[in-house]
DNA sequence: GGGAAAATCAAACAAACGTTTGAATTAATT
DNA sequence: AATTAATTCAAACGTTTGTTTGATTTTCCC
């Protein structure tokens, strides 16, 4: 037996995942559920609690093993760029086993309602500090400015292998995210661990225009 | 004097990026726009007409950019990882002139919106096609669905900077776009020259369909 | 088993939605 | 200047939206 609330978020996730927010309507989610249009109400609030209901219901277990992975590797001490970013993108890997969890992880960064910036800094914010702080410490040469960077590109390409599954023109995989995210790992090691350009080292706002095109 | 088209489109791609396509009302951009109600319908005939305008106006000239600057390349024989990348941000670089142009960029790949689909297939699939062959001259020894992976990576990150240009906890930066394309550039070349670990080369486990076929 | 709390329900609410209409106005053409 | 086409306009169309209400049913505790 599956509550009414829990029938509700399965309802609004897989809906929220292929249409968006805004355009999901409560009596659709609610006729989906198979519950009464007005148990959103009673049970989340509004609309933007339920939305807010799954962004938790989901984000948080999977941010709290990240900090867990993350607690393992520093009580080994070992903290290399690989074992931290197997550490970011593990608690990942098994979401496929629930049907719309990696649309709904990925568009929920997406999502431009206004209620999802609060919730994406309490959610996000402290955890991706964290694992700033510990590529920090596996890579002292490199700038933490830099290192942040690399971090937003490489957070990047995971929400766009979850909301994509499949490359453009890649036909269809039966990779893994297991696989899809070994392969992520293995593009953005190097990456992470290039020494910064002469061009992009001074400090401070740089606003000169170097004018050194192609070399 | 501005059209009343493009006081449409402009008004429309503000809303659209700061809101989404859904949550945004004909109503709202008429008055954003300073035009009647009924223009939206004369004009582009619908409010998803107005969504397919806003995606050729802007997108269409960028792939053009990108298409002329790999031109220019193959012409010079000039296929490198960092030349190729180039050619495909380069026509990003200025868009932050015009206010709202990255944030629409960004925004419509993630735009569930059904119509969405097909128009980017139009805009984008021929464009990354012939860039991915480009990078496959540039790196004969990675095998092409490795390479698809990685652009596709690229491609994550280059979005995650147009629709939030600033990293989680960096503050605001006064950073230009040629800056952080730089950053980014720096970031994915040896992740895309990177050689292929022995754990994904295994056959048999990784599948090679058709890759331009449509349902 | 009775009474209170929790949950479900059908129905209605006002507001907002995309779209259509037909007349009024402006621009272009002859 | 007259006529035609293109554009703008206010108003209304029928739906759909999130939310609320108040009665009804179910569940739980004493």
């Amino acid at each position: 037996m599956t509550s009414t609330q829990d029938c509700l978020l399965n309802a609004a996730e897989a809906l929220f995942a292929e249409k968006g927010y805004a355009a999901t309507s409560l009596r659709s989610i609610a006729a989906r559920a198979d519950v009464n249009l007005a148990a959103t109400h009673y049970h989340f609030g509004s609309k933007e609690g339920l939305l807010a209901a799954i962004v938790e219901r989901r984000v948080e277990p999977i941010n709290q093993a990240r900090l867990a992975a993350l607690d393992a590797l520093e009580a080994e001490g070992n903290f290399t760029v690989e074992s931290i970013l197997q550490a970011f993108l593990q608690p990942l890997i098994h979401s496929e086993e629930i049907e719309y969890l990696p649309t709904i992880i990925g568009r929920i960064d997406s999502e431009p309602h206004v209620v999802m910036k609060p919730l994406l800094e309490k959610q996000f914010g402290e955890m991706a500090r964290r694992f700033l702080n510990a590529i920090s410490v596996a890579l002292p040469d490199i700038p933490q400015q830099e290192l942040k960077w690399r971090f937003h590109f490489l957070v990047g390409a995971m929400l766009k292998t979850l909301t994509h599954p499949t490359p453009l023109g890649l036909g269809t995989t039966e990779d893994s995210y297991e696989i899809k995210f070994q392969r992520l790992i293995q593009f953005a090691i190097p990456g992470f661990s290039a020494p910064v350009p002469a061009t992009l080292k001074t400090k401070g706002a740089l606003k000169t225009k170097g004018s050194g095109e192609t070399k």
